[in-house]
DNA sequence: ATTAATCCTATCGATTTAATAGGAATTACA
DNA sequence: TGTAATTCCTATTAAATCGATAGGATTAAT
């Protein structure tokens, strides 16, 4: 299940995208366009913004921008900081590998085989889909 | 993630499958097995049979044994029954839809067009493998 | 009868998630 | 210079979920 966090971010980076302008978008904003709780709002656009995907202005008139084109944003990227792992177990894990305690030959396991197989079409769908395919309408 | 009720599940199914003989497979000799704690492992079973994979024969000698061939037990339907929806939000569920409390407009939500490709791809490997694909070596 | 297995319900502890609270730091601008 | 507006940061909480355990009831073989 994808939690309220990656969508929630998802859809912020979105809104942010979709709103040419130069000046900054503001949390309060984007919370009310969205019907998001906008401190939740403001702890994960803090998360994206220490990921490098966003930049901020603070005080009066401050707001978030993005830092690329939207273009070269991957969603494996933003995947991986709002969710986590791409796979459903760690054991077929790129970027967050760990072993099973259970599972003694890893290779001859049956769910493991099963797990590569979606987390190699998942990652497929990531790899080629960037934030500008999902703000364009 | 993958809960472990659906990994300890899936190993029990291919254990199952993987033991040709006709005398039922017991509880215990699994749970020994793939190191699935017994007691956890019986409900999940239990589980497997109500929804119609497994038959069970009770009493000493008893033990779980497929109601199906291997090939005809669909990797959708398991899922279904032991992850619940296939799909990473609600929205895009074609068993188990719920609309967004948010979400003014279904069709312009960038999280529903990405999710719904996550969904579709990982549909087509649950659709095209089965059990006997999982136990086969 | 006795033993050994499935069946069933309830509960518990730990973890995670979603959200809230409260203010500190920074900036615009009157 | 002061005030309002905004991001930044940490801590806390309430609820849900997950993984596992407990304790027997039921059934069947010998």
């Amino acid at each position: 299940m994808l939690s309220k966090k990656t969508k929630y971010g998802l859809k912020a980076l979105t809104y942010i995208a979709r709103s040419k302008d130069e000046i900054p978008v503001q949390v309060g904003e984007i919370a009310k366009s969205e019907q998001i709780p906008q401190k939740f709002l403001e702890s994960i656009l803090l998360t994206l913004r220490k990921a490098g995907f966003l930049g901020s202005k603070k005080g009066k008139h401050g707001g978030y921008y993005l830092r690329k084109e939207p273009s070269e944003i991957l969603m494996t990227e933003v995947m991986r900081v709002l969710e986590g792992p791409i796979a459903m177990v760690p054991c077929v894990s790129l970027n967050f590998y760990e072993k099973c305690d259970d599972c003694v030959d890893e290779h001859a396991c049956s769910v493991h085989k099963l797990m590569i197989q979606v987390r190699d079409s998942t990652l497929q769908v990531f790899r080629n889909t960037t934030l500008a395919d999902l703000s364009s309408k």
